[in-house]
DNA sequence: TTGTAAGCGTTATCAT
DNA sequence: ATGATAACGCTTACAA
């Protein structure tokens, strides 16, 4: 699909390219008459400036790369949500890449996202990541990183997540006040950042109500069908007298209802299952699903514009810092359940 | 973030530019010795061709745009999940757009799209959309498009689409199989290719089984939040002796199903709901809420494969294709339901 | 077998 | 106020 280019112009118009270039940029050395010629000229051949010269020129591409564990997951197309909102103001591209919880592709796109002059990279760590020199290796030669939700403690860069500690508190001292002793913890792999926040919070939340820990109520897993069934499976036959779950995400507590429908256990009580999650779905059933929502959209948002700053500021002097933001426990109770409250302390 | 050069590996081992090149990729013409050397400094010094580079000189940059309604929807990310598989196994990168269900802001992005020399179009259309002359522009100057699900008779190329004729044809015998009589059918805006196929498919369920058509039962909306509320209570206080609904989208579906909860209204029977939709969580409501699953993945993929091969083909005669994708029924029964078998033709 | 030079579209520098 | 030229990184006639 060939178009109209500079020299076309210049070449209708008796000009040198030159000449068409500055008039096109409005710069003030060019006589009003010619300027005002060029710009009635390449309006009407509709011009429109190659933005792949421009690249090579300026060795920018004013695109940025996405790289996440999964698009079709409701967390991470929200947070694409508030990315691309935040890029298309701004004018630049967003790129879409998966890791599929895969390190090994991972690394590949990684590598690949800076040969391909993307302009700077958002990132949120597949779940075998524990390992990050692809990614320190560009952040030294100063290659523009944000991290955002699923983050790491070995680098210093942006840093957008939720405040999973606080949430995973509040959810977990919810589920004791509400009487809940023996909480189980579904959660991704241990090595994810916000796994580890996430059982810090929960721990803090039985410290504070004087219940001891029990590592066994903790079970880690992947993504893959079928995984949180054998888990919920394994749980139920060691700790049979298990009387509330907290989830790390929707995908999570659902499957884990799902198990817990095939195997006919019905939820105690309303408040007995809570987890992170931002599906509106979870109201419908019943007892409905209580959930610690995540701000995605904001988180890709506030990634978005950190990344943008940093690509157009001119120093290369910058201030690092972790962004927290809040999570929102939404209680969500079936009109027949009396919430304890004393224990509440309402 | 400055990266090595053919120039620079030419300097390095005084050769020329040229014979860098040319020996980079392998050709016949050069000495094997000097190749082994090239390759071998290559390798060392990391050297990475730069995609902009190649892009000005071929006037292709090997990347393909997907411009949908909403990345924050279930089936779109299930789609572009699809079309990235194919397009990251081909070489290819995919910059996302999204329209906001917004016709001006997908006539803006499609302009942008073939401004950026983004190599070939993935578009799903906006709700908004009726005139497609912004499509019809670049399809005749042979830019490549390809519509899937949300598509156009007016224009003609490649496209792919679930079968939403048989789908809707299902749906509603189904409900019609097992005593319903009044089905609601809440659906997308009415110029939608997807809203239209489908009451095509319910009118002739209809018909087939004898049951007047009544066009108050019909009702279409956008995806605004809150929109559906009133479309229901709309619906519920004009036809009160509805039977059935039939829901268009999963969004539709879900906006339904509060609804009905907030006024108390119960579904009246399992298979009384049943909507296109890909929700797994659908199985946890109760009663569970049957479904027409749409291969979204799968569609995309198609779609991103149909593009490829257009791209990448030399010869510009093409024959376009429409592919239409079978849905799958799934019929989620909650345990104490009985489906009345008779009627069912079993 | 290797080197030189032109060109992809644009802008910046240095003339004029 | 305008034009010629070089440069961004790469490939490919054309020369040698």
């Amino acid at each position: 699909l060939e178009s109209v280019t500079i020299k076309d112009i210049a070449k209708a118009l008796n000009l040198s390219t030159s000449t068409v270039s500055r008039a096109l940029r409005d710069s003030y050395e060019i006589n009003p008459e010619t300027k005002k010629l060029v710009l009635a000229y390449a309006e009407r051949v509709n011009y429109r400036p190659n933005p792949i010269a421009l690249s090579l020129r300026e060795n920018k591409s004013r695109s940025i790369g996405v790289l996440v564990p999964e698009i079709a997951n409701n967390y991470f197309s929200q947070a694409i949500n508030g990315i691309e909102s935040v890029a298309y103001n701004r004018g630049y591209h967003v790129v879409i890449f998966q890791s599929h919880e895969s390190y090994q592709r991972e690394v590949v796109n990684v590598e690949h996202i800076v040969a391909r002059k993307i302009d700077g990279l958002l990132i949120s760590l597949s779940s075998e990541t524990i390992d990050i020199t692809h990614l320190h290796q560009i952040h030294e030669k100063g290659y523009p990183i944000v991290l955002f939700d699923r983050v790491h403690d070995q680098i210093e860069t942006f840093k957008v997540v939720a405040d999973n500690f606080e949430g995973a508190f509040k959810a977990t001292e919810h589920l004791i006040l509400t009487g809940r002793r023996k909480i189980a913890h579904l959660t991704s792999l241990p090595d994810v950042s916000i796994a580890k926040e996430r059982l810090l919070g929960y721990k803090e939340a039985l410290k504070k109500h004087k219940i001891p820990y029990n590592e066994s109520l903790i079970r880690y897993c992947k993504f893959a069908v079928g995984e949180v069934e054998s888990m919920v499976d394994d749980l139920l036959n060691q700790e049979p007298d298990i009387d509330a779950f907290f989830t790390g995400s929707d995908r999570i507590a659902v499957g884990c209802l799902e198990t817990l429908k095939l195997r006919n256990i019905s939820i105690p009580e309303d408040v007995s299952l809570i987890g992170f999650s931002n599906l509106r779905v979870l109201d419908l059933l019943s007892p409905p699903l209580s959930s610690i929502f995540q701000p995605a959209f904001e988180i890709g948002q506030m990634a978005a514009e950190l990344l943008l700053d940093w690509l157009e500021q001119k120093h290369p002097v910058v201030q690092f810092k972790t962004v927290k933001l809040p999570t929102e426990m939404i209680i969500r109770a079936s009109s027949n359940y009396q919430a304890n409250e004393e224990l509440l302390g309402v």
